[in-house]
RNA sequence: GCCCCCAUCGUCUAGUGGCCCAGGACGAAGCCCUCUCAAGGCUUAAACCGGGAUUCGAAUUCCCGUGGGGGCACCA
């Protein structure tokens, strides 16, 4: 079976955050591209100049590239096709609105904004569906051109059919059907001389030979309308497909603002630019939003290759998904247990560095394979590893004394241990831990009362990756500075 | 109000008429391991929205309800 090259694009507007649901469509889109052998392009609807924010469209090109999803085609890459921002195409779609006027799919219209919006009211009152009233769709030719002439403004509507029905093709839905006067003569070319969204997107899908349109089920309103203009260039459709919305996390409607200050408060985010400071890794969060719309059968923890041999757009389901973060901590965790040792520590760096930690690069790698598997995020490493690369740990006095002792009997373990600890060679786990041992046997105590007021010397914590191994890596001097410090403190209380 | 879409464990999903008294994953619970916390191993609870129809047989097809979502701009 051969398999034509798709050309697939994402195409956000430039304004506000890039958040997590065109993050998972450029994932479809990038993983449908590499895997046919074709392209995958960004380009930017920036028609909207009122909504358009500074910076949204740099943060775009951040958001892929830290996701690691490329695109062949952009912007700030150029390509064949381009340019890749509407902006800049502006010509191109007042050409083809006169294509459209030419062969009688569309007309001029000059109503005003306030007219407009009378007659929207008017309906209201009736109870009639809100609707262009057709005022200057039976215009002559003759007279709209001698108003274009004129220079009055006017806005290019799209002709809809009143009868009959538009049957549209999603790959995903099949057939959907929807009756023609359900549709509006919506407009095509605003009095600016932009575009909506209705003509450019499918203006450039077709001038850039986009194979495969995957975008969010909002369109699905306006998915018959995006059919007949195709057809009314008399161009080929591409496949559509139609991705659904994600939920908010309880399941009832979309992520509001509220919803998204309370992930934030959770340490989540549903913006990318968020992700990193985080400490969620690419790999995590297209995992994990890769799953939310597209079912594998098994063996779910994929890396973007793995994705990239699974993918097909067959797998993709039409449902809304309910966003779940616990998903992402796992799915994060994972992947950062699937990191190479130099990798992680390469990833973990910027983080204590961040912390206003000094990074001893040998030190980092060997503490590596000590707090992998407890890492979910990777800022984690500031809890497990912190004290690593700190020459004094703070401590509460409190968590030194052990459950169900005093200070005192506190205090009189710290300097059992103490001097079992001076009197070794080194202080390497598989030296110091068998002494220690003998002491909790002898001694008649649990074993974590004693481990646990040692690892809370050492360590300042009262939870730290395996207290040998660390305090192996910290070295003999300071661990026993440090146990010294600790029965200071319990002496005083 | 009108139109469109969707509907399997709490969540993400597998399932394309018999292999399903429905499988996996997250989460939950329990046990094991264990110096804390994790990780890992084993186990358990947990779903086909309701009603009709088609069929020898339906989670799977069709219809009607219900629920949820989206849209009805010179925004995308």
């Amino acid at each position: 079976m051969s398999i034509k090259p798709a050309r697939t694009r994402i195409a956000p507007s430039p304004t506000g955050h890039m958040h997590l649901g065109t993050a998972r469509v450029a994932l479809y889109d990038y993983l449908l591209a590499k895997k046919t052998g074709g392209q995958f392009i960004l380009r930017i609807e920036d028609t909207d100049l009122k909504r358009t924010v500074p910076g949204a469209e740099q943060e775009i090109f951040d958001g892929l590239r830290w996701l690691g999803l490329q695109y062949d085609e952009g912007p700030d890459v150029g390509g064949k096709f381009g340019p890749y921002r509407q902006t800049e195409r502006r010509e191109i779609y007042q050409q083809h609105a006169k294509i459209l006027i030419n062969n009688g799919s569309a007309y001029p219209c000059f109503c005003a904004p306030d007219r407009l919006e009378k007659v929207k009211q008017e309906q209201n009152a009736r109870k009639e569906n809100p609707h262009y009233d057709g005022t200057c769709r039976v215009l002559a030719p003759d007279e709209a051109a001698r108003r274009i002439a004129n220079g009055e403004a006017y806005t290019v509507r799209f002709k809809m059919p009143h009868d009959g029905v538009t049957v549209a093709h999603d790959h995903l839905r099949g057939d959907i059907t929807i009756e023609n006067k359900q549709l509006n003569d919506y407009v095509l070319l605003k009095s600016d001389g932009l575009p909506t969204y209705h003509l450019a997107a499918i203006v450039d899908d077709h001038e850039m030979q986009i194979t495969h349109v995957l975008r969010g089920s909002e369109w699905l309103g306006t998915f018959p309308l995006h059919v007949n203009i195709v057809r009314a260039f008399g161009w080929d459709e591409p496949i559509w497909i139609h991705l659904s919305v994600f939920l908010k996390p309880s399941g009832k409607g979309k992520m509001s603002k509220r919803e998204t200050a309370a992930a934030m408060k959770d340490g989540y985010s549903i913006f990318i630019k968020d992700m990193e400071e985080l400490g969620f890794t690419p790999e995590g969060v297209l995992n994990w939003s890769a799953l939310m719309g597209w079912g594998v059968a098994e063996d779910d923890v994929m890396t973007t290759a793995q994705m990239l041999d699974r993918f097909s757009v067959d797998g993709l389901t039409p449902s809304p998904a309910a966003i779940n973060f616990q998903r992402l901590d796992h799915f994060n965790a994972t992947h950062i247990r699937l990191f190479t040792a130099t990798d992680l520590a390469a990833r973990l760096k910027p983080y204590l560095i961040r912390e206003g930690l000094n990074v001893d690069e040998d030190a980092l790698l060997k503490i590596i394979p000590l707090i992998r598997e407890r890492l979910v995020t990777l800022d984690d490493c500031i809890a497990f590893g912190g004290f690593f690369f700190k020459d004094e740990v703070t401590l509460a006095p409190e968590d030194l004394i052990a459950k169900g002792l005093d200070a005192k009997q506190s205090a009189e373990i710290a300097r059992k241990s103490y001097e079992i600890l001076s009197a070794l060679a080194s202080m390497d786990h598989a030296s110091a831990e068998p002494p220690m041992r003998a002491y909790v046997e002898s001694s008649g105590l649990n074993i974590n009362q004693i481990f646990g007021i040692i690892r809370v010397a050492v360590t300042g914590q009262k939870v730290s990756p395996p207290l040998f191994e660390s305090m192996e890596i910290i070295g003999k001097e300071k661990c026993l500075q440090r146990i010294k410090n600790a029965i200071g403190i319990l002496e005083k209380i």
